[in-house]
DNA sequence: CAGCATCCTTCAAGATACTG
DNA sequence: CAGTATCTTGAAGGATGCTG
């Protein structure tokens, strides 16, 4: 859903096409890793390609790759190379993506909370 | 992105797979309507379908018929039907979606800061 | 009016292999 | 270590037609 939802949101920003508001945030946070991305690197700080990787226990290099360089494309993170070998490469949000931060840590609560009814209710086990 | 992720993300959540608290939110919330959907039975208070599909120009019957069903399933939404004829169904919030309504705000006033911000970079049209 | 069934398209994400 | 390139696939979403 990302690429080209993403591509299309733009697309109708450009033609002044409205209702997209609401959309264009999505677009930003849509993607399988992405919100879990922002959380770890707006709570936890900066995190490094491999940390990423080990957070994430069967993401493919491709698909966080991937993940990574539409947020970067988006303004949300930062991406910041060492010049060392091996490479180190270090990834953070920006200010940018600092106001993005609240939204993600309030979608962490809510999905908390409603598991902890779930389990209440018994529909997941604990 | 809706219907398998979701599935997988309740068995993921069945089995104590965390890590999962944000992406259970993502998954309720991703699909291509149901933001703004939500945005408007929160805000603007019950629609009917027809309404619901005038809002969306170019959504189909099913797509917007499913996104209903996932929002239904998982008790963000209800569905109320009229016995007349012709069928009349309003959609309303829960008490479960209304708690989900503020992020949705949030989310819509995030958009609308960007895309002044991006106006004023010049980066999209006014 | 509301919505299901069927078929079809397209695209996000995975697997795998190779590079500076 | 941190990527890119290519190829494949599964599933979200669209189009169309039928029904109470």
């Amino acid at each position: 859903m990302c690429e080209t939802l993403r591509e299309n949101i733009k697309q109708k920003l450009e033609n002044g096409d409205y209702n997209c508001e609401k959309e264009l945030t999505l677009s930003i946070i849509s993607g399988k890793y992405k919100v879990v991305i922002l959380w770890h690197l707006g709570v936890e700080g900066p995190h490094r390609f491999s940390d990423l990787e080990r957070l994430f226990n069967h993401v493919s290099h491709k698909t966080l790759s991937n993940q990574l360089k539409e947020l970067i494309d988006d303004g949300i993170i930062s991406r910041k190379v060492y010049p060392e070998m091996p490479p180190k490469v270090e990834y953070d949000v920006t200010e940018l993506g600092k106001t993005l931060v609240p939204i993600v840590e309030m979608m962490y609560d809510w999905g908390k909370k409603r598991i902890s009814q779930l389990k209440e209710e018994g529909i997941i086990g604990s």
